[in-house]
DNA sequence: GAAGATGCTAACTATAGTATGTAGACCTAT
DNA sequence: ATAGGTCTACATACTATAGTTAGCATCTTC
């Protein structure tokens, strides 16, 4: 695992997260995943699948395309 | 399987795929693979991962993003 | 030193991803 | 008309890995 593509996502989520002040279990919570589902995700240890990216961008209040965003 | 947003992703991929002048066959290749996972992609059979969204992204020449698009 | 947050391991279960084979639709040429 | 080619849908079945969870360690901050 750790794509370049997975590390950026993950560094997109984390971002997003903190900037909403939230914990990775208040996202997973809002999301509907589990606390440590989210930490695997900004670390970059799972290859997320698309319904899973559109429940975070949900839970982030932000389309998935600016989850692929620079 | 069958959510909303898989449909919409398939038909985004078909459309595309079709567009380039390409066979499920052709897209696999370059994609680099199977030519019955393009199928059921379009068909939304199956939840895409993020590897495999830039993998096909990629053998189409288009961005993540716009495989969003409306 | 208790509480909140995250990293990490490890195990499990669900399902994504791979592949083969069959069948049907559609062409085109013989 | 029919034989041959291309394309796709669909049905399995297998194997790799995504997704879920519990537990413990570490680090801050109060």
């Amino acid at each position: 695992m750790s794509h370049k593509l997975l590390i950026q996502f993950g560094k997109r989520v984390r971002e997003l997260r903190l900037s909403r002040g939230l914990s990775q279990e208040e996202l997973g919570a809002h999301a509907g995943v589990h606390r440590t589902y989210i930490g695997m995700i900004e670390r970059a240890e799972k290859n997320i699948t698309l319904e899973n990216i559109k429940k975070i961008a949900d839970a982030l209040g932000v389309s998935i395309n600016s989850l692929f965003k620079e």
